[in-house]
Parts: C-alpha cells; structure tokens; sequence
DNA sequence: ACATTAAGTGATT
DNA sequence: AATCACTTAATGT
C-alpha cells in the first residue's frame, strides 16, 4: 500500500465503505500542495473535489479591494463544502483557499460527486455531514466577527492557528495577522502587546509563542 | 555602514 | 478601532 492510500484509509477509513475507499483509490488523483500556495481562488471554476489527507487549509472571504478575512480551517478528514456547491451547481467559487502548511490532497473529478452519491450510503452521509459541520463553523466564524471585540478575536486566532499547525509558536508578522483579521497593524501590535502583559503569549520577532491554549 | 523591514508607542479622531 | 507620525530594534546587503 502506498503512503497515500494508507493515509486515505486512517482518515476516511472509518466513514466510507470499502468499495467506495478503493473507488477513490483507483480515480482519485493524489497531490501535494506548498505551504501557502493558493489552491482555490475566488470566481474560479472547480473541477475537482479535494478530500484533506494532511495537513491544514485556510478559507478565505474576500472584499472588494481585495482584502482578505480568515472564515475558518479545515484539517485532515475534511473536504471544503464551497467545492461541493459548485461541484453540484457548476458555480464560481466564493471563497479562497489557501494552504496553511504543506498539504495532500486526494482529487476527485466532479463528475463523481453525483455519481457516489446514489451508490454509496456511507458518500451521501460523509456529503450532508460536511455540509452541516461547515455551516456550523461558518455561524461560528459570523460570532466571532459579530460579538467578539478585536482582542478576542485576535487570540481566538492565535489559539486556532496554534491547533492547527500541531505548534503553539506560530511564526508570522503582525502586519499578516492584521490582514488576516482585516483590521490594521498597529491595532494588532498593541492587542498582542496586551495579550503579552496578561501571560497569554509571548511575543518574538516573527513569532509568537501561545502560553495558553485551553 | 546603510537600507529595509518588523515592532512599539503617543496623540488624534 | 483606525490613522498618523515617529522611534527603536533586528536583519539583510
């Protein structure tokens, strides 16, 4: 078995049939992706659906001046449901992501997509169970945004950053975070400066260390 | 040594 | 919370 075929088993194993898991095996097409290329960009076409093997992915709303705002992550075992509208209504993308560390993907073509979803049981399920986890960490992300005060948000971001990555030094400017949140660098500069002062972090230049991660 | 980039801070809106 | 203006510190050439 290959490394990419046992990683598809440990992260979709439990969920999927066993025809379906060697379905994907044999159409899927595998790839590797850098950290922080762009793997979807807004008002772009989607072909393919992503299944998250490894590694974490960014999505990203964008205004328009162009300026970004992180919605939420997705870790392995994920697939991004803005990939499943499209797939299924032939739309642009509305979103942007981009990965958040070095990230393998299994592909599959869109075609599929309406195909498994009337053979396999386990697919139909997988599909509706993304669609709701995504929806609920969208509500979750347009809480943060609307209740939070920035300096909770900032650290919820830290924190999430943190998880995501497997590394509670996050090695990032200011100035990244602050486009990340939309907001401005010197906002971001006295905020982690606060966030220093209660214990919560420690700050370097170009990193910052999150003491606590609950 | 000089230029560039990152980060810290007071004052103002 | 945003912006301006300025300073200080770290890093690259």
């Amino acid at each position: 078995m290959t490394t990419v075929e046992s990683n598809l088993s440990s992260n979709f194993g439990y969920l999927f049939e066993d025809d379906l898991l060697s379905e994907i095996k044999e159409i899927g097409i595998s790839k590797t992706i850098p950290q922080n290329d762009v793997i979807i960009e807004i008002g772009e076409y989607i072909k393919f659906m992503p299944l998250l093997l490894n590694g974490a992915i960014k999505i990203l709303r964008e205004d328009q001046n162009g300026e970004g705002l992180v919605l939420y992550y997705l870790e392995k075992g994920d697939t991004c449901a803005m990939t499943l509208s499209c797939c299924l209504g032939e739309t642009k993308s509305k979103i942007r992501a981009v990965a958040e560390t070095d990230v393998t993907l299994m592909m599959v073509p869109k075609e599929k997509m309406g195909e498994w979803l009337g053979k396999y049981n386990s697919w139909q399920a997988f599909i509706l169970q993304s669609y709701h986890n995504r929806m609920d960490e969208l509500l979750e992300a347009v809480d943060t945004i609307a209740f939070l005060k920035m300096d909770e948000r900032l650290f919820k971001y830290l924190k999430d950053k943190a998880m995501v990555n497997h590394n509670d030094v996050i090695s990032i400017t200011h100035q990244q975070i602050a486009e990340d949140l939309h907001t401005s660098r010197v906002v971001i500069s006295r905020l982690l400066k606060k966030l220093e002062n209660e214990q919560k972090i420690q700050l370097f230049r170009n990193s910052i260390k999150v003491i606590e991660l609950v």
